[in-house]
DNA sequence: CCTGAATATTTCAGGATGTCAAGTAACCGG
DNA sequence: CCGGTTACTTGACATCCTGAAATATTCAGG
């Protein structure tokens, strides 16, 4: 069989594109520590202050989209909380739940940071609408699993 | 002043394909992660082993190459050293320096590590080998700059 | 209604990562 | 030999993260 469903030892060109999405991701998190550096926030909590200004949150949903402990969670939310980039509201749907939110300052700063992402927005430039396009549809291939 | 030197808002295209590498970055990252636990490393432990099995580096470089300060490196070759995957070697031409590089065994876990990294290496066996080479040229632009 | 299991959050202990400042050892140019 | 620089380590401290235990609340059954 020419194409096996199961490559243990992937080809050349497989390993190029692995090493390159390895480079990318780097360059993406490394901007993104930097950005949120410029706003004082460590990447956990610009990662936490990014879904919040999306939507408030119960603490449990911010553990799972962060995929790590709840426990967790409370410290980085107590630390925001303190900078008043979020705040902590009762659901009155369930007393056991502690919903968290951006203010209005913390929707502010995810703007920034937002805004602040150069990479992934400037190397995009130098691309042509059609390669953009395609760029688009080979990510989402890969996502879709 | 009130008009910044680059306010330019970047189409829906370009922010469409931006979320789309933050997903694959997420999705890289925790594989990683992952495919460093099942050998027991943290995160930064297997990202400095994995710099190490290809090739030996005195403290200083390994800091620069991880974007972190030297004392950091201190603590985490001291972990690996204890688990016997790396030693520190002092260098004959520098005696201050101590290159740090990976044991035998260090080596063959750096090995089993990039072989755990499903992520990129099955959902790309789902492009076609035009495509694959697409996606290559694609990002060699992006981090080209 | 009451009781016990399950759920949401917090607290605590402990390890790992990271920074910064200070200390030690070794190099190097005069 | 001396003074400045460089390489590494150490120590203090903040953050992130996990896992176990504590608290409060919900919910299902009897």
């Amino acid at each position: 069989m020419s194409t096996p469903s199961k490559p243990r030892r992937p080809d050349a060109l497989t390993m190029e594109v692995v090493e390159l999405i390895g480079d990318v991701v780097a360059r993406f998190y490394a901007d993104y520590e930097e950005a949120a550096g410029e706003h004082a926030l460590t990447g956990p909590q610009a990662r936490l202050l990014s879904l919040l200004s999306l939507e408030p949150l119960p603490m449990r949903k911010l553990a799972q989209k962060l995929k790590c402990e709840p426990s967790n969670v409370t410290g980085i939310v107590d630390r925001l909380e303190s900078r008043g980039l979020v705040e902590r509201r009762p659901d009155p749907a369930d007393r056991r739940v502690k919903v968290a939110a951006a203010t209005d300052e913390g929707c502010r700063v995810a703007r920034d940071l937002r805004e602040g992402l150069h990479f992934a927005r400037e190397p995009l430039a130098g691309l042509s609408e059609d390669e953009r396009r395609s760029l688009r549809d080979l990510l989402s291939r890969m996502l879709a699993d």
